[in-house]
DNA sequence: GCTGTGACATGACGAATGTCATTTTTAAAC
DNA sequence: GTTTAAAAATGACATTCGTCATGTCACAGC
């Protein structure tokens, strides 16, 4: 963890321009003051943001770069339960709930996050019904996806999920300039970790799928050739 | 669905005096407040309460009984997903990011129900931080138990998910006066919707249970003999 | 250059579990 | 009480997928 960065002032901030941020419905000086209250940190490529059983001290804010949220299954197993990207907030459900980390946050690529505290963030919540709404709506849809996930898992058979996870990482993602490459190069473990299986069944799978002309493989670029056949693959119909 | 019920003025509510309603923090006049705005239901058991799809208008209370929240596979097949008892609120995801349902809530028991419109529970929420955080927390524990999920299905054996199935059970409806007999009556089936398997392996690995003396099976009754060896054998260490 | 390490890849094998078919039991409806 | 339907139970069989073993390749560090 290093703490040179090319982080703006919140106000300077692109996701704030954009109007992807959870702060939009801010006003200026408010914006200003989360900018003072702000600490900026960065991540290399691998580095743990939080770890499980940890105390929460406040919310991270994904400048840039890409981070996953996973956690050790009971047999040691890791699962990743989310992707979080740029413009995302991560490390927020603890806040709410007064638990340690149940999940760890680490970076996939080299990435540059706000930290904003604990403390701060609540004063401002209480204050701000707007951003109270938006806390509660990320909430409910991280909810809403969990329970999907439950039920994917219980009921999909590994060659479905892998194609959701390939589906998810598209979504979480998107693609590079080419319009068709997955903007992400996870491991064939960790994709199996997204899908719930092993490295050697992710491995077997995701040359099945380049053999049947749906993706193709190129080291760990992924480019989705057929994408209608992927999600057909998925078998996802909501 | 009848309109005739047992339930009484939210002042007078059991739920409320012993301190597990979600309202306990509100004042005696918005206590009074809500009565005046609630309705009460009925729902016989099997009834569906709310389903699928469909839009939401409010949160509903439940005052007495029981109800499963499931939704539907991709394949057909039904996934318990919650279960919720007396005092529990069900519905409100749907209601804190605007979509239709996304799963259904069917009571497995005789339940009766209050219920409180959506635009009167979001400006009681928006002028009380109190109520904001708790249903902040009752989201972020959701989602905390819905990861959770996500990694035992994907990673444990039939065997040590229905084991996980009844320490559910237990966790969200009790032991009988008895003191040792699970206060719910899912039929194999359902124990099966709740561990994503087969009825027929439900059936069999309950049987197996019974045999190795962690269960004791009395029709659609199940003694729990050995809580230590179901923990063990569920593989929980969280 | 060599060496070690981790990712990727592939085959053989067996255990876990779903599927299908059939029977018995229980509960509900008349 | 009889009928009917649903739930529970059980066996045979097929399939999926994890496990283990082994091998190749790319790349970092010396």
């Amino acid at each position: 963890m290093s703490f040179k960065n090319n982080i703006p002032k919140c106000t300077q901030c692109d996701h704030k321009k954009s109007g992807v941020s959870i702060f939009c419905s801010l006003t200026l000086p408010e914006i200003e003051d989360i900018s003072e209250h702000k600490r900026n940190l960065v991540f290399k490529k691998g580095q743990l943001i939080f770890s499980e059983g940890n105390q929460p001290h406040g919310i991270f804010c994904i400048y840039s770069g890409k981070v996953k949220i996973h956690k050790m299954g009971d047999e040691g197993k890791d699962q990743i339960v989310r992707l979080a990207k740029s413009s995302n907030i991560i490390g927020y459900r603890s806040i709410f709930n007064n638990n340690t980390y149940y999940a760890s946050a680490t970076a996939i690529e080299d990435t540059e996050v706000c930290f904003i505290s604990k403390t701060y963030i609540t004063e401002l919540i209480k204050g701000n019904n707007s951003l109270t709404f938006t806390f509660m709506n990320i909430l409910s849809e991280d909810l809403k996806r969990a329970e999907e996930r439950i039920i994917h898992m219980a009921q999909k058979h590994v060659r479905e999920r892998i194609a959701e996870a390939l589906l998810l990482l598209n979504e979480a993602y998107g693609f590079r300039e080419d319009g068709e490459t997955i903007d992400s190069t996870l491991t064939r473990r960790e994709i199996a970790n997204i899908a719930g299986t092993t490295t050697e069944t992710s491995i077997r799978v995701l040359s099945d799928f380049d053999k049947d002309k749906i993706i193709q493989l190129n080291g760990k670029d992924i480019k989705i050739l057929d994408m209608k056949k992927l999600f057909r693959t998925a078998n996802i119909f909501d």
